[in-house]
Parts: C-alpha cells; structure tokens; sequence
DNA sequence: ATTATTATCGAAAACGTTTTCGAAAACTCC
DNA sequence: GGAGTTTTCGAAAACGTTTTCGATAATAAT
C-alpha cells in the first residue's frame, strides 16, 4: 500500500539509490543490463517519483498560476482553455484562482500563488486594480509574469493585448458607414485600461467623422451586466431619442441592449444599430444576431502561456529577460444588428 | 535575492533552526523572547516557508485536482466557480485540466493528478467514459475521489448529482400539462449517465400518461451542440409534422432548437412547446424565453468541494471513509416557450 | 544543599530525490 | 603484465522543512 520509492527498488535489487535513479533517467553512466532490470521492476511496482521531493531538489514545480476576474465568463473561460491546453503539451498544471474584480482579493491570491512557489503567474487585471504594488512585489521577485487583455500600461512585465483603440475605432467607424450620425457610447468601468482605450477609439472616431463628441452620449458600466445593458438601453432613449446607434463596451451588455429593444418594439437595426466586442456565442444566436469585434480569447491563452514558458526557461538559464508584447489581430463581424444601408 | 530560510535566520540570530521553527510555529517550548526576535526578523526579511520542503515533510499539498470534460460551457464554469471559491476558503488550491469529452486525455490526465500527488481529486466523466480502469486506479490508491453530476454507478465513492430522472420525469410532465400529446426528445450520447437518465425520466413520464412511448421519437446528440439542435429541429418537423413538444438535453441545444423554428417561422410555444435543461444564462435572453429546469452547478462545485475535504481529513487520521452521496433538488423555470393552456 | 520539576533549547533523523565526484572494475594496447 | 583508458557504480551532500527526544539551565521543593 505504501508508495514506491527509489530506496525500495534499490534494496530489493540489492544496488545503490543512485543507480536507480540514474537508470530511470537513463544516465549513460549505468550498463543496459542494470538499466533493465531497474525500468522492469520500476514497471511491475508502479514506481513513480515523488514529486514534492522532486520540486523540493529541482526547484521548480511545473505549476503556473492563473487569476482572471471571473471564470464564468465566455472571454475568459476560453482563455483558460487556451492556456491550460498549451501548458498541459508543455508538461505545465494550471491553478486557477478568481478575484472576483475585487482587488483586496487579487492581492491575496498573488501572495498564495508565491508562497506555493508556482514557476510563474499569468494574470489579467480585476477592475478595481489601480494599486499595483502586489504586482510590483511579483516583478521584484522576479517570478516569471505575463499580463493579458487587463494590464496595467506601468508594469514592465511581458504582455498579450488586442489593439483597444483601434478595434474600437474601426467598430464606431462601422456605424457611421452604416448610416448612423448620432452614436451613443455604453463603456466599462473607470479604471480598466480596455476600457479606457475603446472609449478613446470611440471618441476618436467620432472626431475625426466630425460627428461632434458629446460626452452626454456616454454611458459607464459599473458591473457590466445583461441587466445594465437595459437599464442604458432605456436611460438612452429616454435622454436622446434621436441616437441612431450605439456602440457598447462588451456582448453581454450589448445582447441586454438588444432585449430591451425588442420588448419596447425599437426595431434594431432600422431605428438604431447596435455594435458589441468580444464575439461571444451568444451575439449569434440572439435576434437580430450582434454585429460585434471578434477578440482571439484562445489565441490569447496560447500566446499568453509561451511568453510565460519563455520567460520560465530564459530565467532558469540565468539569463536576463526582456518582455515581450503581442498583439493579437481583431476583426468586424457584420450581423444582422447593423445591417442596412 | 535569495529565498529566505530557516537557516538563515538561525544564523543571523545565532540559534538553531529548530528554534526558529518552532518559534514561527508558536510551540509552547520556546521563550517569549526568542518568539519575539525570531518573528520580527521573519517579518522583516519576508520569510515564507518553502512549500515545496514542507510538501515532502507534511506529505501533502494542499492542492486538488478538477478534471471536466469542458471549461467552456456554462454549467461547468459554475461548478469550477463554486469548487475553487470553496477550496480557496479552506486553504486549498485547484488544478483545472480539461478532457475535451475524450477517454484517452481523461486516462492521461488523471495519471498527471496521481503523479503530481494531489490530495484529492473532483471528476465529471468525459461522454466517452466507459471504461473505469484509471478511476478504480485512484480508489485503489485510497486517493479521496469524488464525482459529479457526470458519475459512473460502478465505482463507490462520494458523488454530487441530481435526480435526472426524476427531473426529466417532470419537464415532460409540464409539457403534457400545457397540452402537449405526441412530444419528442433529443437526448444526450449514449455513455453517460444523466443522458441515460433523462431519458429513462422522458419515457416513463410519456408512458405514465399514456402517450404511446414511441422510439422514433428519440433523437441522439453526438456532440451536444447548438448546430445539432438546428439539425433535429430541421429533422423531426420532416419526420412527424405533428409533434408539439420537444424535451431536450439540454438548454445550448434547445437554444438551437428555437433558433432554427424562429428561423422558419414555426411558432414556438403556439405550435411546438420546448422545454430545456440546465437553465444557462442564455435562456433567459432569447425570444421566446426558454422553459429549462434549473440545476444548482455552483451548490454542485461546493459541495463536491466538501465531501472531499470530509475525506481528505478522515483518511489524514487514518480513519476508514464512507462514501456519501448527496443528492441536489432542481426546479421546473416556466418561461414563454411553453407557455399557453 | 540536594533533589525534583519545569522551561528552554538543539542535535539528528526523516521526507525522496538529483548530481557531483571519486573509486573500483573491466577493458585496451603494446 | 603493466600503464592507460573506459565502463560502471555508489557515497555523500544538498534541497528546506518538521518533529522527536535528550540535554542543559533555571526554578521550586524539601
């Protein structure tokens, strides 16, 4: 019932601990004969190392961190499925805590995942995070970072980011090709830089189509909820019945904007048009189906885990590292929400 | 920059490490004023104990492992909420690995759990489950196993379900009480369980009121998905024009269901009536809203969560543990897609 | 002052592996 | 058959804790 060990398969077969182990890692210094009468025994007795005692002596454990605002969430579940697909090829496990957006939270699980001694942490903001000195104590440590989608822009850590203002302005800029002169803004949180960023990619869209930027004609999620896209979508008409299109931080509140719509007969797209981000599977199933942003949620698990393992293997060569941001493409997906024109 | 440990801070304050360990650990064997000395200079130096050391000492890690056949689906990102939040609050960490619904990757991943000496394990088997080697494997090991939702009869451990069948039993049940005479239903894969259940809860509730069990009735999902909901919704108006309720699997493929009737203007819940499972977010914001039963996944992860717990500690006092089942209570939701009568 | 008791400490073993380095054994070559 | 070379092995240290048990020092009891 006891589990293997190397001191048991050396005794039964009356030779030293270190040939054991040199046989199972086939050490060219032990003879093929040894070799095989180890690997057979190892085999019949399910030997398998120990791996607390292998953390302890190699210094690594092959276990990343991970803490996303919220696992139930269509970005960010496909994001873990990005990263704990390419780890597990890359012989990597993955903890996954959430914080809920809450900073005080974030904070505390930061501290966990060091004192668990994990090989390095992947991280994306919560919105609350403007105090970054849990972040700066990772860095300090020196334990290899990767931030993506919600990073802070004073964190000098490898990142994977969407272009935010770009993405947005192209979005704002679909509108207006479609018709639409007067275009509300339903945007996230203060804080978060994505948020920030599509709201400046609006704004400049707006500018540069002379469209007049009317601050009045934007609107900020607090927790950016199906239920906050129909409170917005009422407030909007009720405050500017004349809006022809809006242009709403993610699909979830866009897909709330949309129902309240539909309840009130304000028919989308032909009275106003409506724009999401993130492409999440239900904008197509809704109707009228979203037009929206299309944001490579597994393509940012991927990315984001190999600049991690990079940075792991870099660092456990002793060499300095430089990080490294990618920026990952989006693309407009036209849908039925603004069509016409 | 080097790690701080108990030695150096012997060193430093010229005692044994034994001291200092006992000091962090408050044993009753050491002065207040060594307590004093040793705490202040941990504290200022940033002393945590290397995990990895303690691991192989306490011959544990306070780690789990989750495998689930799908991260993104929104019944398990619920269950993966409620176990990690649960675990976090009992000083536990959580290994997610994801199966993909494939046998040959849930064998694999397990063998990754046991290796990595997890001191539990919390499993919803892949649709493709048949074969319960690699989980007689963990009961084997005495390794405190527990399963959810996605179970297997055969093997004796610690389970979190719902009464499928007896849900089932009752969604056909509302169907019939709107009215409905000759309904269909589109199943779930032949291997599991709850598909099997739901099935065996359809067809007795059908014959309970003598509707005429009719297997061409019953459709089978091969993956589970929004497409296939399209597809049989497509098949079963071809095959019997006459049918006027629909009991699925589950909500995404009723979902598909609704889409492909709104599609081609076949009215639901005038002419057809369908009814759901899960109640995922998204029936709540199609049109018409989807009927679903609702089955608590988040109550699901925190349960499993503290079966687990129960018997990890039972098996730490070496005490013999006795597996328990705890069976969750699910509710009809009635929204507009069986509304009428 | 002697013994008994309690408070405080530390040596050492243990957890199971990995790896360095030196020793012994087995070869080669002349 | 001896010097040199190559195979093959194992002792030992190290990773950083935890815990047992014995030793010493300080105090109390007689």
């Amino acid at each position: 019932m006891k589990e293997t060990t190397l001191k048991q398969i050396a005794e039964t077969l009356g030779i030293s601990i270190t040939t054991v182990s040199k046989a199972l890692k086939n050490y060219p210094d032990v003879s093929a004969k040894t070799k095989k009468k180890v690997l057979e025994l190892a085999q019949t007795l399910q030997y398998t190392p120990n791996s607390f005692a292998v953390n302890l002596r190699t210094r690594e454990s092959r276990t990343i961190g991970l803490i996303i605002p919220e696992v139930v969430h269509h970005f960010f579940s496909n994001v873990i499925n990005g990263i704990i697909a390419e780890a597990e090829k890359n012989g990597y496990l993955v903890i996954i805590l959430q914080s809920n957006e809450s900073l005080e939270l974030e904070k505390k699980q930061v501290d966990l995942l060091i004192n668990k001694r994990v090989d390095g942490i992947i991280m994306s903001l919560s919105n609350e995070s403007n105090d970054d000195e849990h972040i700066k104590d990772i860095i300090r440590r020196e334990i290899p970072f990767v931030m993506f989608d919600k990073i802070s822009k004073l964190i000098n850590c490898s990142k994977v980011i969407i272009n935010d203002q770009k993405a947005a302005f192209e979005a704002v800029e679909h509108l207006i090709s479609k018709g639409c002169k007067k275009i509300a803004h339903i945007r996230g949180p203060v804080n978060p830089q994505n948020s920030i960023d599509r709201f400046l990619g609006y704004k400049k869209a707006i500018e540069k189509n002379n469209l007049n930027f009317d601050s009045k004609l934007v609107y900020t999620c607090k927790n950016v909820t199906f239920d906050e896209g129909k409170e917005f979508a009422a407030q909007i008409i009720k405050d500017h019945p004349d809006v022809d299109g809006i242009f709403v931080i993610t699909d979830l509140v866009a897909v709330g904007v949309i129902a309240y719509f539909n309840e009130n007969n304000i028919n989308v797209p032909n009275q106003i048009k409506v724009i999401g981000f993130s492409n999440w599977f239900m904008s197509q199933v809704i109707t009228p189906k979203l037009s929206t942003i299309d944001q490579p949620s597994y393509e940012m698990g991927v990315n984001s885990f190999n600049l991690l393992l990079e940075e792991i293997n870099q660092r456990k060569e002793l060499l300095e590292f430089k990080p490294k941001t990618i920026e990952l493409q989006t693309s407009i997906i036209e849908r039925e929400s603004t069509s016409g024109n």
